[in-house]
DNA sequence: ATTTTTTTCGAAAACGTTTTCGATTTTGCC
DNA sequence: GGCAAAATCGAAAACGTTTTCGAAAAAAAT
């Protein structure tokens, strides 16, 4: 049993592929009668169109790429679920990569969606990429792009981001309003722009708030793992600056961190409280149960395609296209670790 | 500036289509100058195949469907990986989708990835899946297939899966071993293999080690959440039974239980031991940390890339082919929740 | 009955590649 | 130089669809 196509449902109606075609797209040109004969055998016969001759005529695949650094992160794979869900009401599939964070598979990577000729491309950068070739390349050949949460300003494209400077303005806030008086910092690394982001909300939330910046109350992580916030933790404890309050990153650390203290008897959020970021599952399930800064994942994901959704028609239809930029609003989940009592 | 293609390499050396495809593809019937001709020239005008005249010439896409419930789980995460990754390296793509647990998605996105034309689809089933329609079409149609962890015995193809009820086993022999004398089993949902497997395997361990059966010790969760642990632990203390060993269908729930008896001042492991399944992330930042049963997540997508791998050059070189099930170790981590002082 | 308009259809080109098979050219050999 | 063998090339079909444009048929108008 062959696979059904144009040519047999015409061969058997003793009609035109031509008309067969326009039949089964509903042109105006085509009587009721033959339309309902050619409907009906394509009904009996399953046929669906051969995607890839239907690719070659259009010129386009109904599928976007989407590169991102590791699914295993919990927001990662909120934003994947918004993308594939909001690609697939909208008739597009979505291929799926990963860089494991590194610049050399993501330049490959890149290549291997153009050469895939896919409709449009998604892309949260890895820690060291910035506005390199392998992205020009992407913007040269006009290939509608839209970059998500780990972005670099220099490249000029659609982008869905959070305001991190005034989450983690909101975050120090909470401390603050929490009676914290000496706060420190636990920031990301020294590249990505929202740990950069994240870092000048916690100065401005000071400065606000009249509180003196002290650079020795910030702690900078050279690598983002449970381990590191209990280092941090530790020599927190031994330095005993008075610090009553900290502001961590990512959740991660931020247990990391708890679990320092946890063990050394400090009481969380009495003696100091700790806030994190992102909402981990792991900050619901912890004690005390971590406050932390909610990103509305799912939805970034949805804001993603739709950019690129706006930019893919526009290309098509050759009209002009500039790029947007979409900030989704982030909340402060208060948990146990920052409600003092 | 147009797309490059062999026509115009062709056109621009004063050669044939032919003569330039096969200087590409390295066919023994063109001379060493032309090639190097044709090579030259494709590199300058960055010339790259179009793959959808590729796909419709050859008959396929090198791309693979992949069907899931959820990534938000740690472990579907790491197949994931595993599957991209092995994918990649052998020149495939995979274009992911997410049932979310629903058999009527799952049925659309079957239907998507058939017409799709993808090479071969790789699943794990949503919970009320079985033997339908849409797994018979994909078998009709030869599309090669595995599944894995959630799957269907009564479906006849390829399988990667670990043996849960020897896992089971060993997480419960692993009690036995640190002294515990009655072992409680927070099982999960009725329908799922898997928790029937792992709900035989605590039985058979008893049995091994002559400790009567009680049905009494076995809790039955209506949820797999932080929650329904929580409330099970409640229930254990409340009814006094003396238990001394727990093992939970799964981390998420055994970080519920630990949580509650944290909070009454239960010393795990000496008062009650707890054993949980999968080792996900949060099991090695709580405290105490939750010994668990890991299972080789990355290795089953790399496994079940390689089984549909064997599956499609089967296909297309037309010989015959029978389905394999490869069944992963699992290994018991042994932490601070099960190893008494 | 003739012309005009409208409706309905189909031939053919195009998308860009792969591959078969026959034709042509070159080389090797006596 | 003549012939066989080997090396090199290209014409053409095929994959299955979409769409343009002109032709034929039917309907309407004169």
């Amino acid at each position: 049993m062959r696979e059904a196509t144009l040519k047999e449902i015409a061969n058997r109606l003793g009609i035109s592929i031509t008309t067969v075609s326009k039949a089964l797209k509903n042109y105006p040109d085509v009587s009721d009668k033959t339309r309902k004969a050619v409907t009906a055998l394509a009904e009996e016969l399953h046929f669906t169109p051969n995607s890839f001759a239907v690719n070659l005529r259009t010129k386009e695949s109904k599928t976007i790429g989407l590169i991102i650094p590791e699914v295993v992160h919990h927001f990662f794979s909120g934003v994947v679920n918004g993308i594939i869900a909001e690609a697939e009401k909208n008739g597009y599939l979505v291929i799926m990569l990963q860089s494991n964070e590194s610049l050399e598979l993501e330049k490959k990577q890149v290549a291997l969606l153009i050469n895939k000729r896919v409709d449009g491309i998604i892309m949260s950068l890895s820690n060291e990429s910035n506005n390199d070739a392998h992205i020009k390349s992407i913007l040269e050949k006009e290939i509608p792009f839209v970059q998500f949460d780990k972005i670099s300003k220099l490249i000029p494209s659609s982008k869905v981001i959070i305001d991190d400077q005034k989450a983690a303005m909101e975050a120090v806030q909470h401390l603050i309003d929490m009676g914290c008086k000496k706060i420190a910092h636990i920031r990301g690394l020294d590249n990505p722009q929202n740990s950069i982001d994240r870092f000048i909300g916690y100065k401005k939330a000071l400065e606000k708030n009249g509180i003196p910046f002290d650079s020795s109350l910030v702690y900078s992580c050279k690598s983002i793992t449970f381990e590191q916030g209990v280092e941090f933790a530790k020599q927190i404890l031994e330095e005993d600056k008075g610090i009553d309050g900290i502001f961590v990153i990512t959740d991660l650390v931020a247990v990391g961190v708890l679990a320092h203290f946890n063990e050394k008897g400090i009481q969380v959020p009495n003696q100091i409280a700790v806030i994190g970021f992102s909402n981990w599952l792991v900050s619901q399930v912890i004690t005390p149960k971590l406050s932390t800064v909610d990103q509305p994942s799912y939805e970034m994901g949805v804001a993603a395609f739709n950019l690129l959704l706006e930019e893919m028609i526009c290309r098509k239809e050759q009209k002009p296209f500039e790029a947007k930029t979409v900030a989704l609003e982030t909340a402060i989940i208060a948990r146990e670790s920052t409600l003092k009592k």
